[in-house]
DNA sequence: TCCAAATACTTTGACGTCCAAGTATTTGTT
DNA sequence: AACAAATACTTGGACGTCAAAGTATTTGGA
């Protein structure tokens, strides 16, 4: 079921034939829920063969970048930007899958840490390759697509207090 | 918890150190991603006074919008691409609300159709305004930013097959 | 030292999304 | 006319997200 017309651009006309306002505001909204399903859809394609999605993934990457392969539940929710409670659940299901195990920390018994398993590091390469080989979804957009994209949602993070500019960096 | 870094900048170099491909398509996509939490945040906090969220707003928008304030739930779905199973759902919600109603379609019996009510109608005139208040979660965008992400979104959107554009207005 | 407050994680429950399967009805072919 | 295929919607199940409440432990005063 293929349209022949933009739905955003027919959203705009109505919102502005009904009188309200922000219109602008609106398709850029639009645009951006409308490509994140876009994305996420065709991201989680690509995961699902590898026994993946996108949640699992972020969180084996994000291990694998550390130096022993692991790091505190809290720490992997803050910078992931995603709930405690979706931690919990991401880390359970990787954990039944034999890719991440739960280890105490050593010093704070407050605190659990998610361990890389060696399947986990293994898994977590297979899976960017295929990220990797459909352009995270984003194919269809150019490379000055990519960079207007990113710089605008720079502007937006920032506004959202997503982190702190230092004072040696602003640009 | 505000990063004092870009975890965006981050995840980008950690890629690049680990030799994985597509860091450029990894960026725009995890901004993209990004944008979209941020903005369903604001939205649906913006909603929620009102006793809507975005997928019923949504909805009561698209059905306000036709001359008779009614619609097949499958163009519904179309429309607004979700899965119809999705629409059952929240069609579901907003009857149970008063919002609106069922109808059967005249001449097809497979078909069904919502109706927008009097209460939908006063519902979703609050809920643009509301949405208007908060620019649609999009404060912090410029309006070169804005219309550089339709304008990059657009592209995306086309080549994923949202909609063809008639031979008679390529652009 | 003691204890209220903060921190870290888990549990439970409400919702939202999708897929797959099921029911009802209409369409298109033979 | 008969019937397989397509269409329209609903149902049930798997998962994901978040909020709120609960448990355990640590921290920071008084």
């Amino acid at each position: 079921m293929t349209l022949d017309f933009d739905p955003i651009d027919e959203a705009a006309a109505n919102w502005r034939g009904a009188g309200w306002a922000a219109v602008d505001a609106m398709t850029a909204a639009t645009s951006i829920t409308r490509a994140h399903q876009i994305l996420s859809g065709r991201i989680d394609a690509a995961l699902a063969p590898v026994g993946l999605n996108f949640s699992r993934f972020e969180v084996l990457a994000l291990l694998s970048f550390t130096r022993e392969g692991e790091l505190p539940l809290g720490k992997v929710g803050d910078r992931l930007q995603v709930h405690p409670a979706s931690v919990t659940n991401t880390v359970n299901r990787l954990e039944a899958d034999g890719l991440v195990a739960r280890k105490p920390h050593p010093t704070d018994r407050r605190t659990t840490l998610a361990v890389l398993t060696r399947a986990g590091r293994r898994r977590v390469e297979q899976a960017a390759v295929a990220l990797a080989a459909i352009e995270f979804g984003v194919a269809g957009l150019t490379g000055d697509g990519r960079r207007a994209v990113d710089a605008a949602i720079l502007e937006l993070r920032v506004a959202a207090g997503d982190f702190v500019v230092p004072p040696s960096q602003r640009r």
